[in-house]
DNA sequence: TTCGATGATTTTGTATGCAGGATTTGTGGC
DNA sequence: GCCACAAATCCTGCATACAAAATCATCGAA
């Protein structure tokens, strides 16, 4: 599958109001879900303040943010570096976003007789098959986190559509989606139609085995990559 | 039911090794946990600076580093105040942490056939006991969140441990013991007791449902209670 | 009195300087 | 050639300075 890695935007030019700090954050996230920033690499704050055309102050304040966003590790006296997941943590990291999500497919699935909660839900679904059908890899994980993000939404837990949008929830979805090199992904998107179809049926428990049991597939293939890396 | 409220800390003497950065955002979660900064308040740095005898310089960065966890918000050129949450949302951070604290339950309870993690979960649930027995709401709810953190590492789940012992977590778990004054704290301990025997038994699936029921319970409360206020 | 304008004060946001701990580079011994 | 060690460099962490924005206080008019 493809692969996209584009330069990041350009240092803003009068968007005053925003702040250069989540102007920082911001660059240093898409830079991420770029893959201009990989996990382990060394952000070192001079550098940075200099790509963005602002001062280390402003720099140091977003590292920090992003620290605390659970983004970038830091660590005394050594700096910032994007935080890197192993195997076994995005195993642990998947097994708990099961739960999450399965509140919001519970919530959402149960909306789903109102036309528009619907109607916002088939969109999104449309949207991951379009990036199935265009064979990338990236995209397509993006396309399903954006549906995931609509469910929480229509779900209607607040707290969950804030937890799901936080930036290392994309960023460790993402790292999955860099795992596993011989995933049968075919399979993959086999179960999220059964599970897209269900929830439309307004089915809460059904849809929630089923998407139950996709984790479950997913983990058991995790698992049995972990071994030989 | 008691509350306790101590001054902070001392601004540290020679603790090198440990950056100011962290001691203020300690100092700033110890303050909120001990009541001293109180949802909504406003944070200025400058003040915060003098009091742990440091510049602006890594107050800004802890307030950045809370305001990614969720503890402080900030606003463009208004600064920082610790976060305010509605009942609704609290209620919807509780719906949501149920999701996170079956799974821990679940993966604990099915280790209780082990020495170590059973009679640490023991302990921990003494202590929930025994805060109880001093009628003390913070140091119970404390407890139970100890409770919980303890049941989260048992069960082996990194991420689920690291989630759960983020200082919002704390912080929010922290607001629902403020919550609903009229609380039937009996009841409460009650469920408790019920949960912590059926996890010693070692039956996942009827101690997860236990937890569920109890929390829906719960929730069943706030949502009462949220109607008058 | 109440409202709104206006200036003083506070506070934030950003840039910059510098000491000290890392890291790298260079050098000599084995 | 490879490792130990020392010097040079780099980088971080913190303090401080200053401009711009927000807040507050004062005052005058309706």
């Amino acid at each position: 599958m493809a692969r996209s890695a584009l330069p990041a935007a350009p240092p803003a030019e009068d968007d005053s109001g925003a702040s250069l700090v989540s102007f920082v954050v911001d660059s240093i996230v898409d830079g991420v879900m770029r893959g201009r920033y990989v996990p382990g690499q060394r952000l070192i704050a001079a550098d940075l303040a200099e790509d963005y055309g602002v001062s280390r102050a402003p720099v140091r304040e977003a590292l920090h943010m992003l620290a605390g966003e659970g983004v970038v590790e830091l660590v005394a006296n050594r700096g910032a570096r994007i935080r890197r997941l192993s195997v076994a943590e995005l195993v642990d990291f998947l097994e708990f976003t099961e739960a999450i999500c399965v509140l919001g497919v519970r919530l959402a699935t149960s909306r789903m007789g109102q036309e528009e909660p619907r109607a916002e839900v088939i969109r999104h679904y449309d949207a991951v098959e379009e990036a199935w059908a265009r064979r990338h890899a990236r995209d397509f994980v993006v396309a399903l986190y954006q549906y995931h993000i609509a469910l929480n939404r229509i779900g209607g837990n607040r707290f969950l559509e804030f937890f799901y949008e936080r930036p290392y929830i994309r960023f460790y979805t993402l790292l999955l989606a860099d795992l596993v090199p011989g995933f049968n992904w075919d399979k993959y998107i086999d179960n999220y139609r059964l599970i897209h179809a269900t929830i439309l049926s307004g089915d809460s428990h059904t849809a929630v085995v089923h998407f139950a049991s996709h984790i479950r597939w997913v983990l058991s293939n995790m698992r049995r990559s972990e071994a030989p890396a």
